[in-house]
DNA sequence: AAAGTATTTAGATGTTCATCTAAATAGTAT
DNA sequence: ATACTATTTAGATGAACATCTAAATACTTT
């Protein structure tokens, strides 16, 4: 969980989801897409695999990109638990 | 917002989020929940409120540090946009 | 005003991380 | 087999960051 949010703190990472989410992608597709280079790039989508955000299937010599929402789920209800902060104990401050 | 995504990227202010989700506390209390140093907290402190995720106000000579949930809401902007992903194109990756 | 408590600021250190170039692997096509 | 294309691995470098100790600031109480 931790690697997760670690791997979504940098904006290279959040573009190429925000990419993958319209279509998946060949990683020298998504490369393009960059002006860093392909070895960045392919260090950035090893990092997204490890942590379950996107998956990746060969297709001859190509590597193919997709998203993986299921973990995102995960990071959705650590956002929900901290938002529904607990009123009850608002304003005990002055302890 | 980058910046917010790197504040979550650490565990320590995650954690500081948690407790504070429940009730508002002063720098110390936090402190206390942690093995670290104060000075450690109080830069910790200081990142989540540089993102406004968090806001203090000084009560005498303490601090109570309280969630401010506004930010989230922009954070969970973009997770529901990465997971809407559009069905449309999907299957035209032989191109 | 002096001592005590709460918190932050300053500066240093070691580690993690994004990025690069060069080389390796793997598949395709001539 | 050889050349070509796609992608990754390895190793190096510099920047960003978490953490610490020591010192500073600020408020409170005697």
């Amino acid at each position: 969980m931790n690697e997760v949010f670690k791997a979504l703190a940098d904006p290279t990472r959040r573009r190429i989801l925000d990419l993958l989410k319209n279509r998946d992608m060949t990683a020298g597709e998504i490369a393009d897409h960059f002006q860093m280079t392909k070895p960045t790039i392919s260090h950035h989508l090893n990092t997204l695999k490890k942590t379950e955000l996107i998956q990746d299937e060969k297709r001859g010599q190509y590597i193919i990109y997709s998203i993986n929402t299921t973990v995102f789920q995960d990071v959705m209800n650590w956002f929900f638990g901290v938002m529904q902060s607990n009123p009850i104990h608002k304003g005990e401050n002055e302890k």
